[in-house]
DNA sequence: GCGGATCCTTAACGACGTTAAATTGAACGC
DNA sequence: GCGTTCAATTTAACGTCGTTAAGGATCCGC
């Protein structure tokens, strides 16, 4: 049901994901979807906690394939676990915009932010340390994947080949800018990895060198 | 026009937002605004825009308070500069998500982009470094304010007393989760200044360690 | 075979974005 | 003064949306 939901978002995005849609995939009329759900947020919300949970089935698989949970170092805990983050939201249409829209009800979120922030205080942080510095790449990767998403799918043409020419024309005066686009236009991959690592990185100056105050 | 409706967005939300609310408050009938746009997208836009021209004086006047264009160390330019932006983001009702899903249609964009990467490639910064390192703090700025907005408003109740003793009660087994909601739903300015002292302080970190490879 | 869950249908309501066509009102040449 | 033109708006309506109300089916214990 969530999961057709899930589906069914990629076929038509979180703008045609209607109840009425939603029906015709269940071979139902849409009010018989107001015997699960109190109403389409608690849908979508939901939906939300359906994506969490794979995210967090998809950590565990990944974990276990590097060899045993826990182990390796806070920075590759931090970056992994927001590389999966990324490639879940990545995987439905309008993905990270479902999920920043949703407060989490029940206590699923619970066990993947435990499990993330252990290796953070194992090595030394403090738990509001931790919580800290996963709140601080999460927002990252929230906002990061937003923009990739809507600028992916958007109402707009995506015609990319006279875009380059005319945008160019367009920014003459403004080189940095111009500039800017060619670097950020480019490998979506890559520019989120360069995001985290300089985030992670940070993290560990800012930790350093609040130990030599101390 | 665009600012009756930016106002008015502080009243009603982005859902209550419609085109005949905003008729109202124009005297005027709602297929009357689509002389002026071509549909709500085009409003929501224009509505975007404004935003940033606002954020735009608010930067220039501050650079001028603190003497003369162009001064100031990067770190400076790009904590400030994102400081202005969550600024005018958290004076409109659902700001960061009304600006996070436009695609802005004129260049008005290049041009704040224009004095923000100018310090940086002053330092010494590629322009394709300096949109990296702009467009990670921007990133993180927006998933920030989107979540620190959807956290205010939400549908539900925002009844804080009860949530304290009942959340911790609900997280009993995962005390790293609860304490990382203290942290979490403490000082939003705080939390805010943290994430980007971190991401500044690797951003500075990354190209040192660049520099010596090179 | 009756009562109560459970799950669904049909019908309808009010509000939304949007379109088409008619209407106002000011500006201007003659 | 009159007719024309053009900008700006109104009125009326369409189709779709989320949602509610009332009731019909199916099944199970007793």
């Amino acid at each position: 049901m969530v999961g057709t939901a899930l589906e069914l978002l990629n076929d038509v995005g979180l703008e045609g994901l209607t109840l009425r849609r939603i029906g015709k995939e269940l071979d139902v009329q849409a009010p018989a979807l107001y015997w699960h759900f109190k109403n389409k947020q608690d849908l979508l919300d939901a939906m939300a906690t359906e994506m969490l949970r794979r995210m967090n089935a998809l950590q565990e698989r990944e974990q276990e394939a590097e060899g045993g949970s826990g182990t390796g170092t806070w920075q590759e805990t931090l970056a992994g676990s927001h590389r999966t983050l990324r490639r879940v939201l990545l995987a439905y249409r309008d993905g990270a915009k479902v999920y920043s829209g949703t407060r989490f009800t029940d206590t699923s979120y619970a066990i993947p932010m435990e499990r993330f922030l252990a290796p953070l205080v194992r090595d030394g942080f403090t738990p509001g340390e931790a919580a800290r510095a996963f709140y601080t790449v999460y927002c990252f990767t929230i906002g990061y994947v937003i923009e990739e998403q809507s600028a992916a799918d958007d109402p707009g043409r995506g015609v990319k080949g006279i875009d380059v020419a005319e945008r160019a024309e367009r920014l003459a005066e403004f080189p940095l800018a111009a500039a800017a686009g060619a670097e950020l236009f480019g490998d979506a991959d890559a520019g989120f990895e360069a995001g985290v690592a300089a985030i992670v990185a940070g993290i560990a100056a800012t930790r350093e060198r609040g130990r030599k105050v101390n």
